[in-house]
DNA sequence: GCGGATCAC
DNA sequence: TATGGTGATCCGC
């Protein structure tokens, strides 16, 4: 079905090891997406070529060749090592893989009926809708790059993710329009509230895709996976006028890879028989599974491993030569094993918050700060959106080159304001220009990770204060804190808060005692926090201007904010309508646990 | 824990 | 002329 992703023959691994080989560099530069559906009829050959020559000579196509370059010393360093390991006796290493596939095996369950629901060209339809003249002429949404392209577009080899001045190559006419997010939000709201009568426990994996466990609908209304899904298909075409294809299988892994198979406006299923899936996964290309990207595609194509079959007669080496992780994802793929666990994504916890943007080439250190200063701006807002501080700033950068760089920090308590963060951002941008001189930049960004969370403290209809955080198990016991009145409920969220932060500062001083200082103390000091370029320091809430004590300071203000999020929930509270949270719950929360998890898992959040 | 790299969409 | 933004995870050090 997806003969025309082929990686290029690697006939002589030397030729390739002086980069004189552009086959692997070719396929590099068509993109991530050339396993998507729609290209099946397109001349890859002749498509590569107008890339390739679209794109010589750019400090992109250069970058691009230097990466190429690494992955093919990388392989080598592999096929080294594999015919290192062909000398030694792998028996046991055989005989471990072999112990631990007899255990996945006794996890397999095939008692659930996952469907993996995928909008077909999202954007690009929802733009359709408006304008039905785009129907019938090649179309792509995105600027730069583009995000979403039509199916007659796919024809001339255009693709997501393809830099838009190389699409008008393959396709003069591309009609090309921008993104209008909030368009193709609400589309999408209208086909979830469909999902959810399907599996109102259903798991968003991007705006345009979902996962749902349909089994308790099926045995509730006595029809087949497959007649569910023709119904569910069918009706959001009707309600919302948007195509989307699905995959039916026992997981979540395989009904991914199963709603590829007939897109677009399709469906797949792979019967919940171990037979069955064994000789699906058998013939099908390790690229098809999510996880497996354009690296590891080639990666694992130099030891000879095509398909998902070609896993077995290598399990000995694959622990050695990529991992342990590796080694679990590809025994799992081999035995078609994935998660049933199907749950809201407002399960998952966040790990991180970021904002990143992409400018002309900048050296100019005044014009990089007005960058940076837009950065903090951003976060800020987005921190604020979401409700975390963070304990960690990243700062990323991106050089002319196309060179990746992060640089990270923890500031002496979690940050959240765009005066700290750009405080505490700069002296990591400064010693990057000290440490790469002349150094020009196409973009910037910051992130925050090791979150706290701020959520305001949710006074319910009882007048009892309960924390809102999200599920990660850690928070105090709820159950307890709804047993007394709001006053006290006050001041126990309060010290709670002040408690944490003491204890996160406790051991953030620890360990910076421990560890070396990562920023030059020169730099540190003249554009710090307590940097004559920036005010000085206020209590966010009273105003009240730091001291020398900076301990005593921070304790104030997070005392000080920890009061202020309480009062602003009560008054809150007051005027909403009480309402008691509804509790879905599928029928039967019949849900084994799955059998292991997808190592790369993807955890998006959308809203 | 940090920084680079890979991956998904 | 020109190649995105957000978030997660894994690995080597």
């Amino acid at each position: 079905m997806e003969s025309s992703g082929q990686l290029p023959a690697d006939d002589q691994s030397s030729e390739s090891a002086r980069g004189e080989d552009y086959g692997t560099l070719k396929y590099q530069l068509l993109g991530p997406s050339l396993t998507k559906a729609g290209q099946d009829a397109v001349d890859q050959q002749k498509v590569s070529e107008i890339i390739y020559n679209a794109s010589k000579g750019s400090k992109f196509f250069n970058h691009e060749q230097e990466r190429d370059r690494n992955l093919t010393v990388k392989i080598e360093r592999i096929l080294k090592e594999k015919a290192r390991l062909e000398r030694l006796d792998l028996s046991p290493d055989v005989r471990r893989t072999d112990e631990y596939l007899a255990e996945l095996e006794l996890s397999r369950d095939l008692s659930q009926h996952v469907i993996h629901v995928d909008c077909d060209a999202f954007f690009a339809a929802v733009e359709e809708l408006d304008r039905p003249e785009l129907k019938t002429v090649p179309m792509a949404v995105g600027k730069g790059v583009l995000t979403t392209c039509n199916y007659l577009a796919r024809k001339f080899g255009v693709r997501s993710g393809m830099a838009s001045f190389v699409a008008k190559k393959l396709c003069p006419q591309l009609v090309l329009l921008p993104q209008n997010y909030e368009k193709y939000t609400s589309k999408a709201k209208e086909i979830r509230a469909i999902l959810a009568q399907y599996d109102p426990l259903f798991e968003s994996a991007s705006i345009d895709e979902a996962y749902l466990n349909i089994t308790s609908f099926c045995e509730e209304n006595h029809v087949d996976p497959d007649e569910a899904v023709q119904r569910m298909r069918e009706q959001i075409l009707e309600n919302t006028k948007v195509s989307v294809s699905a995959g039916i299988a026992a997981n979540a892994k395989l009904a991914k890879i199963a709603s590829n198979k007939n897109k677009p406006n399709g469906q797949f299923r792979v019967p919940s028989e171990r037979d069955t899936i064994m000789m699906f996964m058998r013939e099908l290309p390790v690229r098809n599974v999510n996880g497996v990207g354009r690296v590891f595609e080639r990666e694992l194509d130099s030891i000879g491993v095509k398909v998902c079959g070609d896993i077995y007669p290598q399990r000995g080496l694959l622990a050695k030569l990529f991992g342990e992780k590796a080694f679990q994802f590809l025994a799992q793929c081999y035995l078609g094993l994935g998660r049933t666990k199907i749950e809201p994504v407002e399960n998952y916890e966040r790990k991180s918050v970021g904002t990143e943007a992409t400018f002309h080439e900048i050296g100019d250190k005044e014009e990089l700060r007005a960058k940076l200063r837009w950065a903090a701006e951003e976060l800020e807002k987005d921190l604020a959106r979401t409700q975390f501080k963070g304990r960690t700033l990243v700062l990323k950068v991106k050089l002319h080159t196309f060179e990746v760089l992060t640089r990270q920090t923890a500031p002496p308590r979690a940050v959240f304001q765009a005066k700290d963060l750009y405080a505490f951002a700069l002296p990591m941008l400064v010693k990057l220009e000290k440490d790469i001189p002349g150094m020009k930049l196409r973009l910037l960004g910051l992130r925050c990770t090791n979150l706290v969370s701020t959520k305001k403290v949710d006074i319910n209809f009882f007048g009892l204060a309960a924390q809102t955080k999200p599920s990660t198990g850690s928070t105090v016991d709820e159950k307890a804190e709804c047993e007394i009145g709001t006053e006290e409920a006050f001041e126990t969220a309060a010290r709670q808060e002040v408690q944490d932060e003491m204890n996160d500062l406790e051991q953030l001083s620890q360990e910076a005692a421990g560890g070396p200082d990562t920023s030059e103390p020169e730099i540190t000091s003249s554009t710090g926090p307590n940097s004559s370029h920036l005010e000085q320091w206020e209590c966010p809430i009273c105003a009240r201007l730091q001291d020398a004590d900076d301990r005593a300071f921070n304790d104030h203000v997070d005392f000080c904010l920890s009061r202020q999020t309480i009062r602003e929930a009560v008054q809150g509270a007051s005027q909403d309508v009480p309402s008691i949270p509804p509790t879905q719950k599928r029928k039967t929360p019949s849900h084994p646990s799955g059998s292991g998890t997808d190592p790369r898992q993807k955890r998006l959040f959308f809203r």
